[in-house]
RNA sequence: GGGCGCGUAGCUCAGUUGGUUAGAGCGCUACGUUGACAUCGUAGAGGUCACAGGUUCGAAUCCUGUCGCGCCCA
C-alpha cells in the first residue's frame, strides 16, 4: 500500500494507465439490459458530436468535461450512466478541408467527379477521422466507447431516410423555388441559422430614377407636395430617389414599391421608372409592406436577389429577373457592360456609371448587419433558388410547449426566453446543399415527369416503369441528420432495446451558438418521431475566450491545444480549471500566452490532493483500521468536526451538480480539501498519528482519515478523476466493509451519518480563532518562527481554556505555544479577546513596544465599536424590530451582545494596559 | 430597429427568492529549512459593489434613468 509515491504528482505517470485500467474494467459500458432487466435508473447524455474532422480545442475540453462531470456523478450515484460518443460528417466543413487538399494539388472537385471526390473524403475520415476521440481519451471522458457513432453511418443513414420520406409523406418538406442564403464560395444553399450576420461598416447610396415622360405630370404634382425624393434632373426629366447597400443589385430591379396610402406618392403609382443603365422600364407598385418613414418612402425591387422584394413581387407580380451567376458575378441579364465582373467589383462599376450619368444623389455611412457564410466567410448573396424545405411552424408547436410547460428545462433560464421567441417565429427550414459530402437527398426524378421518394432506391419508376431514373443531385444539411442524434444513435427506425432503455435522454450539455442550430431540431424530431422530447434539461456553457476576451480561434491564432494542457498540467489540471470557472452564464477566460498562469491552479491543486494522499499513506501504515462507527466514543474534536464538515460539504457538492453550479462545487470542495482537511486536520492529527501516540487516540485519528479521504475522494472524483482514483485505490480499508471495485462506481457520498453536528463546528472554530489570532500577534511582533511563548486565557465559554490546555501538542505545533495559563497573566505583553469572549494575554517582555501594542488595541477598539454602532443603530429602529423577521432581529441581537462583550473586555485591558505602564 | 445580458479588489470572476464585518483564485508585500506538498506554509495590504435617483426598517441584490461593454434576432 505504501510503495513510494514521488513527491510530485507526475500525471503522465498515472493518467493513461488509470483510463485503461477503466476501459478493461469495463465501466464505461451500459448495456441496455442495466435498465431493461436490472431495473437500474438511466441516466442519458449524448455527446454533442464534435467535426470528424476537427481536433481537439478548448471548446471542446470545456463541453467534455461538464459532461463527463456529470455522468461520474450520477455513475457513482447508481444510475445507469451512459454517455454515448460519436462525430459528424459536417458536410460543408468536411468539404471544403478535402477541396483545399485538392488545391494544393492543382485540382478541384470536379476533376475527380462525384464518387472519386466523395472515395477521398471517406479515405480521409477513414485515416484521421478518430483523432479526437482519442483526444477526449486523455481528458479522461467516460464515454461508452462500444457505442461509437457517426452521422454517416448506415444505420443513421436509414435513420435519415426515414425521417425525409416521413415528413414528406406528411406534407411537410416540399420543393420550391424561393429567396435562400446562397454562398457564392460553397456554391451550395445555406440555412438561415448558417448565414452568420456581422455588423459592418457600410454606406447607403441614393440612386435616381428616371421616370417615363408620361409621368411628368404627376411628379410634378408630388414635387410640389413636398416629396423630396422626387425631382429634376439637368435634362428636364423628372427622377425619384431610391436607397440601397447593395447597388449592383440595381440591374436586376423590376419595379420601386411605395406604401398604399402614402398621399405623397399616390398619384405616381402604376406609372414607370427607368432602370438606368439597362434601358429597362419598370412599374411603380403598392405593398404594404414598405415602410413609409424609412429614406424616401420609395424602394426599389429587386426580387430575384433580396427576400423581402421576393415576397412583393409575389403580391405584386413583378418580375424575377436573375442577374447573376451562382459565384456571384453579374450574368447574361445583366447589361453587357457588367457581364463576368464579381459582385464587388461590379458595384464599383455601377456607382461610377451612375455618377457619370448624374444619377447618383449620395452616399451616407451606414452600419448594418451582413450575412456571411459560417463555414468560409464569404459574403452570403441571397439567391433566387429552387431548394428543398421543411415546414417547421407545425414541427415547433410541441417543441415550443415543452419549454412553456417546464417538460424541458435550460440552465441558465434566460436561454427558456431566447428559445420560445425562436420558435415562436420559426421559418422554413432549406435543408438541400449543393455538396457531395453527406446524405444525398433521397428522391428520383423519371424523365417521365415523376418524382419518386423513397425509402429504399428505386430501380424503376413507380409510374411508368421506366429505369432511367436520376437521383437528386444535392445532399442533406448537416443539421438534418444530426437532430436524430438523440434516438438514431440507438438504432432507430429499428426498434431496438437500447432505444426502449435510453431514451428519452436527460442532459444535453452544449454551447448557446447551437441552440436553434442543433438543440432546437434535436427537440422538435424527438416529438415528431418518438413522441418524446429527448432530453429534460438543457445546460448551456460559456465560450472559452483569451486574457482579451476574444473567442478561441484557430485563425486568431489565440487557442490552447488541450493535448499541450494535459502534456504540461495533467487531465486533472485541465478539468479542475475549466470547471471551476464554469460558473452559470458565464464565459471561461484563459490566458493563451502564459498557459502555465492558466493552469496552475489546477495543478497545484491536483499536486495538494497528491500530498495530503502521500502523507495519509505513509501515516496510515498498513495496519488494519477499524471503522469510524465502532470507536466513536474516542473520536477527538478535529475529528467530530472534520466528519461533520465532510457531511457537509456532501450536501454542497451534491446541491450544486443537481443545479449545474459547476464552479461552486469546484471552488467548495477546493476549500473544504485544501482549506479543512489540508490546513487543519492534517495539521491537528499529524501528532496523533506519530508513534508516540496514545494508542486509542491514534486509532480514532486513523479511522477518521481513512473515512474522511475515501470521502473527499469521492466528492472530488468527477472534476478531478485521475489523481482520486489513483490514491483512493491504495486507501487502507476499515475492517468489516466491502471495498467497492473502484472510485469511478464508489456509491456518492450522502449526509446521513449524523456527523453533522453544530456545537461541535462552533467549538472547533473558537479553537481555530484562537490560533489565528496568536499566530496574527506574534506576527505583528516579529516572533521568530521557530520561538516557543506562552499565553494566558481567561474566559470564555465553560471548559474553554480547559479544552485548550488538553490540546497543549495541538497547539504547539499550530501556533508555536508551549504554555497555557489560566490566568490573566501580568507584565508587558499583547492582548486580544476573542470572539467567543475569551481574553487572551501573551507575556513578550523585551518584545513589545507599549505604544504600539496600546495604539493596535485602540484600533480593534475602534473597529469592533463601529460596527457595534450599527448594529445597535438598527436594533433602535423600531421599524427594524418590528418589520424584520424574529431570527433576522435576534441575530442582530445576538452579534451586538458578543460584539459589546468582546469591545469592553479589550476596553478594559487597554486601562490596565495604560494604568500598567505609567 | 427589436430582444437578452453584463459593469463588484491590480487581473479573471463568485455572490439564487433584499438582512455576513462583500468573498475566491491569480497577482502583490513580509516572514518561513516545522521531513505530505516551495506546484508549500503563516500573516498582511487592497473594494464609496459603473454613475444618478427611487422603493424599503434595511439595497451589490428590486425599480427608473444615464454612461460604458457584450450577445442574439431583424
Amino acid at each position: 500500500m505504501t510503495d513510494e509515491l514521488a513527491p510530485r504528482l507526475d500525471p503522465r505517470a498515472i493518467e493513461p494507465a488509470r483510463y485503461r485500467a477503466w476501459q478493461e474494467g469495463g465501466y464505461f459500458h451500459v448495456p441496455a439490459s442495466a435498465v431493461l432487466e436490472d431495473g437500474r435508473e438511466p441516466y442519458v447524455i449524448v455527446i454533442p458530436p464534435p467535426n470528424v474532422t476537427a481536433a481537439l480545442h478548448m471548446g471542446h475540453g470545456l463541453n467534455n468535461t461538464v459532461q463527463d462531470v456529470l455522468i461520474r456523478w450520477r455513475r457513482m450515484q447508481g444510475r445507469a450512466s451512459l454517455w454515448v460518443p460519436g462525430t459528424d460528417h459536417a458536410g460543408i466543413a468536411t468539404q471544403n478541408v478535402i477541396e483545399r487538399q485538392l488545391a494544393e494539388e492543382g485540382l478541384r472537385r470536379d476533376d475527380l467527379g462525384r464518387e472519386k471526390f466523395v472515395e477521398r473524403v471517406w479515405e480521409f475520415v477513414a485515416e484521421t477521422g478518430g483523432t479526437i476521440l482519442e483526444q477526449l481519451k486523455a481528458i479522461g471522458a467516460s464515454c461508452d466507447w462500444d457505442r461509437t457513432r457517426f452521422t454517416l453511418d448506415e444505420d443513421l443513414q436509414a435513420a435519415v431516410r426515414e425521417v425525409f420520406v416521413s415528413l414528406y409523406e406528411k406534407d411537410l418538406i416540399y420543393r420550391g423555388e424561393y429567396i435562400i442564403n446562397w454562398c457564392p464560395r460553397c456554391l451550395t444553399a445555406l440555412s438561415n441559422e448558417e448565414a452568420e450576420g456581422e455588423e459592418t461598416e457600410g454606406s447607403l447610396w441614393h440612386l435616381r430614377y428616371p421616370l417615363s415622360s408620361a409621368s411628368a405630370e404627376a411628379a410634378a404634382t408630388a414635387s410640389g407636395a413636398g416629396a423630396e425624393a422626387i425631382g429634376q434632373l439637368s435634362d428636364g426629366r423628372w427622377y425619384l430617389t431610391v436607397s440601397t447597400t447593395r447597388p449592383e443589385t440595381m440591374l436586376g430591379d423590376t419595379g420601386v414599391a411605395v406604401y398604399p396610402s402614402d398621399a405623397r406618392y399616390s398619384g405616381l403609382i402604376g406609372a414607370q421608372v427607368e432602370v438606368p443603365l439597362t434601358g429597362r422600364l419598370i412599374p411603380i407598385v403598392a405593398d404594404r409592406h414598405v415602410d413609409p418613414e424609412f429614406g424616401s418612402g420609395m424602394v426599389k425591387v429587386t426580387p430575384a436577389h433580396d427576400k423581402n422584394d421576393f415576397e412583393i413581387a409575389g403580391r405584386t407580380g413583378l418580375e424575377l429577373l436573375d442577374v447573376m451567376t451562382p459565384d456571384a458575378r453579374m450574368g447574361d441579364h445583366a447589361p453587357e457592360a457588367f457581364r463576368g465582373m464579381d459582385r464587388f467589383e461590379a458595384r464599383k462599376a455601377v456607382l461610377a456609371a451612375l455618377e457619370a450619368e448624374g444619377l447618383l444623389a449620395g452616399e451616407q455611412h451606414h452600419a448594418h448587419s451582413v450575412p456571411h457564410c459560417y463555414r468560409c466567410h464569404t459574403v452570403v448573396e441571397p439567391r433566387l433558388s429552387e431548394q428543398w424545405f421543411v415546414s417547421m411552424k407545425p414541427l415547433a408547436e410541441p417543441a415550443l410547449a415543452a419549454s412553456q410547460d417546464g417538460t424541458i428545462t435550460f440552465t441558465p433560464g434566460h436561454w427558456k426566453k431566447v428559445y420560445e421567441h425562436w420558435m415562436e417565429n420559426i421559418q422554413d427550414w432549406c435543408i438541400s446543399r449543393q455538396l457531395w459530402w453527406g446524405h444525398r437527398i433521397p428522391v428520383w426524378y423519371c424523365p417521365c415527369g415523376e418524382r419518386i421518394v423513397a425509402r429504399v432506391d428505386p430501380t424503376a419508376c413507380s409510374k411508368c416503369g421506366g429505369v432511367a431514373l436520376e437521383q437528386d443531385p444535392d445532399v442533406l444539411d448537416t443539421w438534418f441528420s444530426s437532430q436524430l442524434w438523440p434516438f438514431s444513435v440507438f438504432g432507430w427506425p429499428k426498434e431496438s432495446d437500447d432505444l426502449k432503455a435510453f431514451y428519452p435522454g436527460h442532459t444535453m450539455v452544449t454551447a448557446p451558438e447551437i441552440l436553434f442550430f442543433w438543440v432546437a431540431r434535436m427537440i422538435m424530431m424527438g416529438y415528431e418521431f418518438q413522441g418524446k422530447a429527448p432530453f429534460t434539461e438543457v445546460y448551456l456553457h460559456g465560450t472559452v475566450r483569451d486574457i482579451h476576451g476574444r473567442k478561441m480561434s484557430k485563425s486568431l491564432g489565440n487557442g490552447i491545444d488541450p493535448m499541450r494542457v494535459v502534456e504540461e498540467f495533467g487531465a486533472d489540471a485541465m478539468r479542475y480549471t475549466v470547471i471551476s470557472q464554469c460558473a452559470v452564464g458565464t464565459d471561461i477566460s484563459l490566458d493563451h500566452e502564459d498557459v502555465e498562469a492558466a493552469f496552475a491552479n489546477g495543478r497545484n491543486f491536483a499536486n495538494k490532493i497528491w500530498n495530503a494522499g502521500r502523507f495519509a499513506l505513509m501515516s496510515l501504515g498498513d495496519a488494519p483500521v477499524r471503522s469510524v462507527e465502532s470507536i466513536r466514543g474516542d473520536l477527538a474534536l478535529e475529528d467530530e468536526w472534520i466528519l461533520s464538515r465532510l457531511e457537509g460539504a456532501a450536501i454542497d457538492a451534491t446541491r450544486g451538480l443537481d443545479r449545474f453550479r459547476l464552479h461552486e462545487v469546484a471552488e467548495g470542495l477546493y476549500h473544504f480539501f485544501w482549506g479543512e482537511i489540508c490546513d487543519w486536520y492534517l495539521e491537528l492529527v499529524k501528532t496523533r498519528l506519530g508513534p508516540n501516540a496514545d494508542p486509542a487516540t491514534r486509532e480514532a485519528a486513523r479511522s477518521t482519515l481513512v473515512v474522511v479521504l475515501d470521502q473527499a475522494f469521492r466528492l472530488l472524483h468527477p472534476i478531478v478523476p485521475f489523481v482520486t482514483a489513483e490514491l483512493w485505490a491504495r486507501l487502507p480499508w476499515p475492517e468489516g466493509s466491502e471495498r467497492p471495485g473502484d472510485l469511478i462506481v464508489a456509491p456518492w457520498p450522502t449526509a446521513d451519518g449524523g456527523w453533522k453536528n453544530d456545537d461541535v463546528e462552533r467549538r472547533m472554530s473558537d479553537f481555530q480563532n484562537l490560533i489565528v489570532e496568536v499566530r496574527r500577534l506574534r506576527k505583528e511582533y516579529g516572533v521568530p518562527d521557530a520561538r516557543r511563548i506562552g499565553v494566558d486565557l481567561t474566559g470564555g465559554p465553560d471548559g474553554f481554556a480547559d479544552s485548550v490546555v488538553a490540546q497543549l501538542a495541538v497547539f504547539e505545533q499550530l501556533a508555536r505555544v508551549d504554555r497555557v495559563g489560566t490566568g490573566h497573566g501580568s507584565g508587558v505583553g499583547a492582548n486580544a479577546v476573542l470572539p467567543n469572549g475569551a481574553e487572551l494575554f501573551i507575556p513578550l517582555e523585551g518584545v513589545i513596544d507599549v505604544e504600539r501594542e496600546r495604539s493596535r488595541m485602540l484600533e480593534e477598539v475602534d473597529r469592533l465599536e463601529g460596527h457595534l454602532r450599527g448594529a445597535v443603530a438598527r436594533l433602535n429602529n423600531d421599524k427594524f424590530t418590528g418589520n424584520a423577521p424574529a431570527d433576522v432581529v435576534q441575530k442582530e441581537r445576538d452579534k451586538v451582545a458578543q460584539l459589546d462583550d468582546q469591545a469592553s473586555k479589550l476596553r478594559a485591558k487597554l486601562a490596565g494596559l495604560e494604568g500598567g505602564v505609567r
